[in-house]
DNA sequence: TATGAATGAGGATTCATTCAT
DNA sequence: CATGAATGAATCCTCATTCAT
């Protein structure tokens, strides 16, 4: 594995990918160099290092897999700097996804409220999926949840607070609301949300098992359910 | 070592003495009751015994973390045993899958070639997945396909040739076939006939993670899907 | 491994290379095809063929890292059958090396006893070293002797009391008539005798190691020994 | 590696701390008593202990039968700690004789390369094998060389290149020298020079089998070599 | 804070040996 | 006698975690 490159990406990527951090100007290392960060910046980014090098060894190798040496030398650090960081791999590992979740939130709470179609809402929403998760890194927290959700139950349930059920309320929301001006008919949607993020997901684990041996356009997927499932509505609806 | 009585053993400690997470009582060593069996067919037993046993380990802790001192455990043989039978702790993994693959694939072969309408046909798949794969223990054997696949390429290539490329062909024959008929129009399912079958990996992922949160309802979600997606051609269609 | 040509082999050498063989006509396996062997003759002509593919085994690999099943699997046969004719495998390792201890003596108490000059006696002696051990696949038997005699002392001491005392017994003795003879001079050969084979140790062990690198002509070396220790005799003796 | 005071540690525990038998009481990881060594000097002593210890336990066992536990209990370290110092049992073995080689050609390096007698370079070398080989700890490793370097090339390899063919040189040198000054004749020595060396490999030999049950002793088997190879100079070059 | 040598419980794998067929 | 599936003690090696520096 690359070191060096990997490592200027890294910092990038991991404070992008932190809860809050400063947006501000951040010169990689550079600031190492230059400009003597304060006890606290350094101690924050050697955090998020290693959180960004956790999330790539955990998505090549699994949770279990996945060893502390290679996180640490990723990250450029010591084996015992992750313990001084994370009380152990489990909190590690927590700690990453949690760090991740605000990200995935962001499409969410910026869609708009107000009454647009419907389509063009679910639009917005797979777009966003496909731009924002299965076209970057964020796509390996999501797969990770699903690889490890079920051993790990804190992190399913935070998952599934935090993301979820916020999201599918957002969704039946829209569709409520979309039902109500006679947009839509029937109440499957209503009652299943989901339905309109499974090919999301399918994109997700396919790309994640067979993307080798029979790509998948997740757009064009994307699309064509829309089709699919407006195409009743459109007629329909007519 | 007495092998009689660790049979018996065996299938006690198969119900009752279960490694860590002891979930119910399962019938399974049944085979191993009551004729004198042949050696083969003993050894045979011994490795159908094993391959279960890792199942149930496998799908409860992920391969990594699976220890096969608890498959032996499980399976009620001691841990030489399962290297008698496989090479070591992946080939295990991977005959397990292939073992199971068979019955995965029959609902579609059985499958109504016929000119059945399409809901029809879809809804006979859907409600096989539902009942044969979700309602048994070979949603586990998915599930690890799912959570394991992509750090075993050859597992996710053996699923992919002989389970989803053959599944797909049949659903978009079918699905080519109603199109012909005039049943259906647009090609999104000719083109992505995964979309008929996303809510099935939905409903797999969601009971894996959060099922203990928000149960999903999985016969309802297949009907609420094929209400959703044929809903335009029942009325369009007329 | 050629298992079937090595099998044929395999009983030849075996037989060839047992205590008090007979010596006369053996057809090898045609023996078992053709003329039923009794009882008697198949069960040794089994034993023999696993002291033969011990042999080689405990030779290629040394006697803690040889595998039975390999034993079990040149010898064609099955590993419990190994069982049948040896306790374990360090007494299989001891009848192994019984059986080749005639052979090695054949040559000694054949040497010729009547008042020959020292030096054609040792040249027989040496002569025989070389063909008949180092030429043959009973030099393995004396490397296991020097690789593994330091961990089996019961080995050691058999190879001391059946070959080693003997021959410096006969040396010994060839050397204390060549000193009443006035042949030659000195008492050194007569306190160490050895010192007339330890060419052939070298030689031995040279090959074992080195030969790789630097091939070693052990019938040259012999003849420089000789005439390096009798250049003394042949010039002074005069 | 920090071979003198690791050495002095050594040679007590060499005698006094054994594996199994255990014995009393050890005064092992004395080093680590007195002055705060720092870190670097630490992990040097105790790599140097585990390569002692494994002296000790390989020519006891031999490398196949002895095992890691033992090496590192006899060390004083913890089973892991062995693979901070050495990828494997195989590599710590390597280790163990390549450190070893150096104090073997010590003596070659400072024989005198003057105009000695061929007799007293001779007795020289040879003095030297006995004194400071087979009288110390050394004599293991060259055991470990005979006794395993037919399953490790690399480890012959190493030897050869390092030890035997420079050591044949500087005999052969000695030899050639011998000759020109008309002290010796033929040319036996210098096409063979391991035949001035050969008593030390039987020596050797005979110590690790034989010594029990009828002891050698290698100073006088050494002068008697030299009377009996110079004797024939003595006379013959008079 | 950061380091990295040391730890030791844990787990995969091997293989001599047994024994029912 | 021969077989080979089954056994389980033995052993190598891994890796999360600790802690003195």
């Amino acid at each position: 594995m690359p070191k060096l490159p990997a490592r200027e990406r890294a910092v990038t990527k991991a404070i992008s990918a932190r809860p809050q951090p400063a947006k501000g100007s951040r010169g990689k290392r550079a600031a190492v160099r230059a400009a003597p960060k304060s006890r606290d910046a350094k101690s924050a980014a050697t955090r998020a290092a290693i959180i960004d090098a956790a999330l790539d060894e955990f998505a090549a190798r699994g949770f279990a897999a996945a060893r502390l040496d290679d996180v640490a030398r990723r990250a450029g650090v010591a084996k015992g700097t992750i313990y001084v960081h994370f009380r152990d791999k489990e909190t590690l590992f927590e700690e990453l996804v949690r760090a991740s979740l605000g990200p995935l939130l962001r499409g969410l709470e910026e869609a708009p409220v107000a009454d647009v179609p419907l389509r063009v809402f679910v639009e917005g929403l797979l777009d966003h999926f496909v731009k924002e998760i299965l076209g970057t890194r964020r796509k390996h927290v999501v797969r990770l949840i699903i690889t490890e959700g079920g051993r790990f139950p804190s992190l399913a349930q935070i998952y599934y607070r935090e993301v979820i059920k916020r999201a599918l309320a957002v969704v039946r929301g829209a569709v409520g609301r979309a039902i109500a001006r006679g947009e839509i008919e029937g109440d499957a949607l209503r009652r299943f949300p989901q339905l309109l993020v499974a090919p999301g997901i399918l994109a997700l684990v396919w790309d994640m098992l067979f993307a080798r041996f029979e790509p998948l356009d997740a757009g064009a997927l994307m699309r064509a359910h829309l089709d699919l499932v407006f195409a009743a509505i459109g007629k329909g609806g007519k």
